[in-house]
DNA sequence: GCCAACGTTGGC
DNA sequence: GCCAACGTTGGC
């Protein structure tokens, strides 16, 4: 099992929307690597949801359904995979309680701000896990 | 809205 | 292969 954290601005595609559709197709990923974390995603990972620019918090944790595939977006050597609702957070972790906590200082989220696909240590998400189920 | 950080492009 | 110029992301 492998633990990942995928960013969306929520007035492009948000938690609440996921939940309501029940599944999505997480394509028009453009960066190297990014594209790589995506392409090493295996069924059933866990994937924690990050809403960016606004509400600026980890909502939710999402599930992989569908490994790797081309991005239907584009002819060019891009990846998508699908990802379906697992768990709703009780209280949204925000990015200024992640930044204040001194175990997750050396994470994806806290050092390369804009890398929108990352992968995470277990440690990490279950601290993020945790605080989120408070 | 600004701007820092980072990635990509393209000239040399 | 270097690096300047440019574009994008995303926090503030």
């Amino acid at each position: 099992m492998q633990y990942w954290l995928v960013k969306s601005e929520p007035s492009a595609y948000s938690w609440e929307r996921l939940l309501r559709e029940g599944k999505v197709i997480w394509d028009g990923v453009r960066n190297y690597a990014a594209r790589n974390n995506l392409r090493n995603m295996k069924q059933g990972d866990q994937v924690l949801f990050y809403h960016s620019n606004e509400g600026l918090a980890v909502t939710g944790i999402a599930k992989v359904s569908r490994e790797a595939f081309q991005d239907p977006g584009t002819k060019e050597d891009w990846s998508a995979v699908e990802l379906v609702p697992f768990k709703t957070l009780k209280k949204p972790v925000t990015l200024s309680v992640i930044k204040s906590d001194k175990r997750l200082q050396n994470i994806y989220l806290v050092r390369q701000g804009r890398l929108s696909v990352m992968p995470l240590e277990k440690e990490a998400f279950v601290i993020i896990t945790t605080l989120g189920n408070k």
